[in-house]
DNA sequence: CTGAAAGCGCTTACAG
DNA sequence: CTGAAAGCGCTTACAG
């Protein structure tokens, strides 16, 4: 008992392959009462239309292959939610895979999405090198970059501007008053601590009211764990201590002010913390944090509609806005 | 320009499509000079074999479909990364896509999915009704569901012993000493709730010491906010207060660990708290949270190996594990 | 061990 | 507007 196919339905409904096809297909020409033979034979056989068949035909599938670094980070995990709401008014959906940034699992998998015969892919690179994905792109699979800073001529990208929400941020804590601050920063090597700690440095040379002190800390990882160190370091080392505390992200932000709280400090009284991303837990927590909303669904949205636009390459950025909560205020 | 096949290969290697296909394909009877031969035909054309081709020949692709409600769960993701980690020993791959909890996804997706020829389909069901699911297992596809109560003859079923896992959790409490605990459990109509409760109601009937006190709120969610207002809520109300606070999952147990230090609580001396599904974040909290580890990864590579073992339903049920760490003691 | 050929289930010019 | 037929790129008996 094969599972039926095209001819079953036509023949059902006595009519040919081709207008079978046609209805499928919404190709206009048919006339209705046809339509609704063939539907009706449809339904009646449990056709269900070969996949395989007509992406060997059309030389191109209906999906889309998304490719990040992890498929535990919400950020990836907003942005794949976006891609698929975008999709949704197409007939194309997501294939999602995670390279756990490994350089050769993402050459492994953009090769298995180019034999698929995918409309594109959306990626977010795990190394500097791009060559794998310049491959497939030389052989007609169109690649679309996702949170990263390079601009190749040959793949659109969509990105935020982490330089101007970490501005936003300081911007914020020195309007406030702050002018004891410091930056818990990710490790050196990541491209986002890079240029969150260039929009700091930008903030700060901008400010034109009396002058503002900067203690820089990089963690060694965007984790709650390395937040509280951060934190019982910062304050055993410094006297007098900050007034506020930027934070690279809101894991870090996170783990600063439970060890702030544990020594004693209240938030936002004692010192203001803000943090960057804006995950769920953010707006949840006990003292709401203030921090930088990136715009992940729209990020994912946009890059599939680059991906199904086609044709011209376009490198957007995206800008951050900040989230004011209650874990900032002025200086006691 | 289109992109090389196998005829290509076989026109440059000087050989027959059919002996390219056996080496692509490591058949054991081509010639080792042949085999090297097509190879570096490959290598020079840059042949990438189409799997539509492939799929529409055998009649089966080497994808598998998981379904999940959320992608934005961690729970999944961490069972994605273990199905992901069972299909890398073959040739198959992931096709993950999220139903958003609606039935009528679910249904869209099933359907998507069979027309895809996928190996199988993981299924964590949106509804209790699983027509949909039964009709493509009806015409051949495979289902095995994933954390869900239903044992359907046709499907074959993971799930983890929720009952058991609260029980552990009390057993502990009751073990170090506590007498007057509060159980913050999840909405009464998630099926997860109710087998938490029973484990619950098992452990303290089994409870062969003195006699133990317990306290049952259920709140509207499994998030930090209603962690938070159901901890206010206990406080408000309880006099004496509880000792301890076994929490259905570990958000709600942060969200009542944030309230109780803002009054002034000390966990674990004034206060025992144990979570539920042992998140990423539960470790890295400035006071690490006992709680009860749910093996999701295993979940997942389990699920993928029983979808590819085919043939034979079976309905495996794991247990959970508490992991002990510092938020629990004995009462003071 | 190898090659020639059929055929998987569709889509798409093409002729009528 | 409809049908007959070619063909997408593979895999797989089959004959040699």
């Amino acid at each position: 008992m094969n599972r039926p196919g095209i001819k079953d339905v036509a023949k059902l409904a006595g009519v040919s392959v081709g207008t079978v096809s046609n209805v499928i297909n919404n190709v206009p020409t048919v006339t209705p009462e046809r339509i609704e033979r063939v539907n009706a034979a449809i339904a009646q056989v449990g056709y269900v239309r070969n996949a395989a068949a007509k992406t060997l035909r059309r030389g191109v599938a209906s999906a889309v292959g998304v490719l990040v670094l992890d498929l535990n980070n919400p950020f990836f995990m907003e942005a794949a939610e976006g891609v698929t709401d975008c999709l949704s008014q197409t007939e194309s959906f997501m294939l999602l895979a995670s390279t756990q940034a490994s350089v050769e699992k993402e050459a492994e998998l953009l090769t298995l999405l180019e034999s698929h015969a995918v409309r594109g892919v959306l990626l977010s690179p795990a190394g500097a090198s791009l060559a794998a994905a310049e491959e497939i792109v030389q052989r007609g699979t169109p690649v679309v970059l996702f949170d990263s800073i390079a601009t190749p001529p040959t793949m659109s990208s969509v990105s935020v501007d982490d330089a101007s929400g970490a501005a936003l941020a300081m911007q914020h804590l020195l309007g406030l008053g702050h002018r004891r601050i410091a930056f818990l920063n990710g490790p050196e090597d990541v491209h986002q601590s890079q240029q969150r700690k260039r929009g700091v440095d930008t903030a700060i040379a901008r400010w034109s009211g009396k002058e503002a002190q900067l203690i820089t800390h990089n963690l060694d990882s965007y984790t709650i764990r390395a937040g509280a160190a951060g934190m019982t370091k910062l304050l055993a080392e410094q006297h007098p201590r900050p007034t506020a505390i930027f934070c690279a992200n809101d894991l870090i932000a996170i783990g600063a002010s439970m060890t702030a709280r544990e020594q004693g400090l209240r938030i936002p009284d004692d010192l203001s913390i803000v943090g960057f991303d804006d995950i769920a837990l953010a707006s949840q927590l006990s003292v709401p944090l203030t921090t930088v909303h990136q715009p992940m669904f729209q990020l994912g949205w946009r890059a599939a509609n680059l991906l199904l636009e086609g044709a011209i390459v376009r490198h957007e950025t995206f800008s951050p806005e900040l989230r004011v909560r209650r874990s900032t205020a002025p200086p006691s």
